[in-house]
DNA sequence: CGACATGATTGTCT
DNA sequence: AGACAATCATGTCG
């Protein structure tokens, strides 16, 4: 039932060799949602998961091979056990059903725990390779730049539209839903404590001034390479104190 | 090693 | 659906 679907989605009982790994990587990306697929962090991934689908195959065609012999061998023992029975007291053939409905239901429950225990192998594997949090790797200088950059350059709405969001994703080649993460988790933080990023905010206020006024000046003259920074001291920031973020 | 920074996830609200 | 707030897990710096 469910346990089947799971392991059919995991690629894990589903066919054979091929198929496997397509179908591993369609489940990553189906309910990894946030993509980020470094093919080299996922061939472990992969790896593990064919291992853990070399033992549930091995182990279903023992099960296979072993126990449909063994389930009939014991059902016929007992039909035996219930025909000596017979002679002494009468034996009902719902009764003789029942046995055999037992059995095979006795039998069946161990296919149920090998799923099951295949099933915890490869949630546990996945929560370990999938979950982002475990392999998060701090954006590279350029990118959080050009993030910074349009945060404080939109300082009184920073809220990017889907467009500008695709725009900024590829700029930095990230994912839309990194930089949807970037400006929630900026927002939050800039708002919580706006003394803190001061700096930061006087730093990429200054610079786009600059490059605002080179580029209107339409000189292809002085742009600064290091610090643009605003000579002396803190001249306004230029951010409104409140207003959008609640 | 500890403290803070930071990207991602989760839950809740609208 | 998207924003916010809290929280998690890792990165990084002293």
């Amino acid at each position: 039932m469910r346990l089947d679907n799971m392991l059919l989605a995991e690629g894990v009982s589903g066919p054979e060799k091929g198929g496997g790994s397509a179908a591993a990587a369609a489940a990553a990306a189906a309910s990894g949602g946030v993509g980020a697929d470094n093919s080299a962090e996922h061939s472990d991934y992969r790896a593990k998961l064919s291992q853990i689908r070399q033992i549930y195959h091995t182990e279903l065609e023992k099960y296979e091979q072993v126990s449909k012999h063994a389930c009939n061998e014991f059902t016929t023992h007992v039909m035996n056990l219930l025909r000596e029975q017979s002679r002494t007291r009468p034996i009902s053939p719902k009764e003789i059903e029942r046995m055999v409905g037992i059995i095979h239901r006795k039998f069946s429950s161990i296919q149920m725990q090998l799923k099951q225990s295949t099933c915890e192998a490869v949630m546990i594997l996945r929560s370990r390779f999938l979950d982002a949090r475990r392999k998060r790797r701090n954006f590279n200088k350029q990118a959080t730049e050009i993030l910074n950059e349009y945060f404080y350059s939109h300082l009184s709405n920073p809220y990017p539209s889907e467009e500008a969001k695709e725009e900024l994703a590829k700029k930095c080649s990230i994912t839309v839903s990194q930089v949807s993460n970037w400006f929630g988790n900026k927002r939050i933080r800039y708002k919580k404590n706006i003394g803190k990023f001061q700096e930061e905010a006087n730093m990429y206020a200054a610079r786009t001034a600059v490059n605002a006024a080179s580029v209107s000046a339409h000189g292809s003259q002085a742009n600064s390479p290091s610090t643009p920074n605003s000579a002396g001291g803190y001249p306004s920031p230029c951010y409104q104190p409140d207003r959008r973020i609640q």
